[in-house]
DNA sequence: GCACGATACTTCGAGTCTCGAAACATCAGT
DNA sequence: ACTGATGTTTCGAGACTCGAAGTATCGTGC
């Protein structure tokens, strides 16, 4: 069978994700967001050029046909626009409005304010992301 | 502003759940199951009496309705029976059955399989459960 | 013992999210 | 220009979520 300590580990990982995303709710409700919508704001990094679909939808681990849904919410919402991308007509981006920014970062602050990884320590945090970031790519 | 630190590790965190539940997705596909169904069916212990509704409701961050529905799915795929407790007769309990048991395994071990926390060795798995633990209790 | 509110679960119905298939627009190579 | 590949959207069906109302059982106070 499979060692312990990674069932442990996994469970702690799903357990830690969901108790973020429970905290965050009521913050995401009073600015009319759900949960998708929400991480779709989240990926989109607004000292970073804008993203393409494509890449929104590598972040976000969902298809192409879910990811426009997500973004007309957020451009109904008025946080996102719709630009073309000039090196290659067929790619739109996602452009943050002002508006956008502000919700982002609010909601951003929600979340990190609620996650149980608040409570570790800086020293505690950056173990906790060497370790996880070495899963994300094996050496 | 949040440490960088902070946003880092919850990104991290979900960027490792989104993996995990990826990779495993066509494991799921071979039982017909869902991502939810699967979410069910994983914390359902074998080896602990049978959780009721309201613990399953718990541990999944569900609420009632939604679990009802889930529980379904189970049952008509035949890896749960229905049980009223006899200690508490509002209370049904989810109880494996043998074809349970035995998807449950292939499953799980599909999941441990192919999270990318099986990069990790057990010393450092055992590091990252103790922070993740440390979050979630903090004593 | 039997009302009473509280608790565990289900049903119902409406809404949100997801996603495969097909359509559309643009690109890149020939 | 033609052709196949790529990025995005549209469409439609299905899966999931959840508030409100309903049913069954419990526990307490009388």
């Amino acid at each position: 069978m499979t060692a312990p300590e990674l069932t442990a580990a996994v469970t702690a990982t799903y357990d830690i994700w969901m108790r973020t995303v429970d905290l965050t709710g009521p913050a995401l409700a009073a600015h009319n967001l759900t949960q998708a919508t929400f991480q779709a704001l989240w990926v989109i990094d607004p000292d970073e050029p804008p993203p393409s679909m494509k890449v929104m939808a590598e972040r976000l681990h969902c298809n192409a046909p879910n990811l426009t849904f997500m973004a007309n919410q957020l451009v109904d919402r008025g946080l996102v626009e719709r630009s073309v991308d000039p090196a290659d007509r067929r790619s739109r981006v996602l452009v943050l409005t002002p508006k956008g920014r502000q919700v982002r970062a609010e909601v951003v602050e929600a979340a990190l304010a609620g996650t149980p990884l608040a409570a570790l320590s800086p020293s505690e945090l950056r173990q906790l992301v060497a370790l996880l970031n070495r899963a994300l790519s094996p050496a």
